[in-house]
DNA sequence: GTCTATAAAAGGATAGAC
DNA sequence: GTCTATCCTTTTATAGAC
């Protein structure tokens, strides 16, 4: 039996995801959960703390929630990547284009955001292209000796969010597709490039 | 001197970036244009009326408010490309690295936006695409005869809204500058493709 | 820990005189 | 077109009993 705690985790990691932190009103999470405010407030002493609580079940669940899903029975690194994007297409296609990822959403919709939550989107992104890096770790030398890991794992991250938004705003998972499809080309030059300096 | 329309865009333009649609109250307008509620809703009935004006303001000011300052005194067709993005990132150092691309985050705010406004937020991506895609078109014989220049061009889209939320995130510019590295990476081995291609 | 009731403020929007 | 005053709803949060 769930504690009211992780009911209105749970309820606010799905209304904010949908909604928004803002039009998410704390009355919204009390109909939902079946609440009453005095059980709320007990647990998070603000609206805020409800957000420090949803970021940090993401933080804790991107094992679980993401990755594990992504990548089971899925081996090789760069094929990891991928089929983490095509997890994120599927949602996209699954919500009707409406899909946004709920952390850039948060990262976009919070303008002047206490440090506390900056940091823990910060640490929800970092540990994302940490995942990735650790891919480009295990391909090895399929990759350019020189290649900056860290600056390309970014750069997936880049990819995938810039999708989102564009496939959203378009209300087209083509814009999504295309953004794959040109990561996938930047990975097949540096393949390329790391074959032919072997070579030479 | 201005209208109130103008006084009330141009207000707007500045909130919404600085503070979020949501976050901005028809109090603060008015408290910023010196005008009473009267003025305003004779103008805009509602506030999401506002939220249109400035949309179709980004619109019409592309030529004007971003590309001729960022194109000035650059005529290569691929530089062209890397100048808006240079422009993007004094923009991000102006501002602390709070800066947020004001139709991005508009876009990823507005979770259920009327059909209008997602429109014109799309409207305004096709807009910065289609710029670029016209670059990569005068770009010529410089890129590999096949590249889909619409992907290309929104790949760039991708780069820059990725770059900016993640450096505004970590409030660090060197998150944007791995992301156009990583784009010039991109360009230069297409380039580097093409010259090959040509040559076997 | 949970209940009901309610405070206190902010929000979008309107009315009617000028 | 602009002015002042205000309505009505929503919102976050609290009080105090159980």
């Amino acid at each position: 039996m769930p504690t009211a705690r992780e009911k209105i985790v749970g309820a606010a990691m799905e209304l904010f995801w949908l909604k928004g932190y803002n039009s998410t009103s704390v009355a919204d999470l009390l109909s939902r959960t079946q609440l009453n405010s005095g059980s709320l407030y007990h647990v998070f002493p603000s609206k805020q703390d409800v957000l420090v609580g949803v970021l940090e079940a993401y933080r804790d669940g991107i094992e679980e929630m993401l990755l594990a899903p992504a990548w089971k029975g899925v081996d090789d690194p760069i094929e990891k990547i991928f089929a983490l994007l095509a997890l994120y297409r599927t949602m996209i296609v699954e919500t009707d284009c409406t899909y946004g990822c709920p952390i850039g959403s948060l990262a976009l919709e919070l303008h002047e955001p206490d440090p506390q939550v900056r940091d823990l989107i910060a640490v929800n992104f970092e540990n994302w292209t940490k995942a990735i890096e650790g891919c480009l770790t295990d391909a090895g030398k399929r990759l350019p000796p020189r290649t900056d890991k860290r600056a390309l794992a970014q750069f997936v991250l880049t990819a995938m969010e810039g999708g989102v938004m564009q496939a959203r705003t378009h209300r087209d998972v083509g814009y999504f597709d295309r953004a794959v499809k040109q990561l996938r080309a930047h990975f097949d030059m540096l393949e390329a490039m790391a074959k032919t300096k072997a070579r030479g």
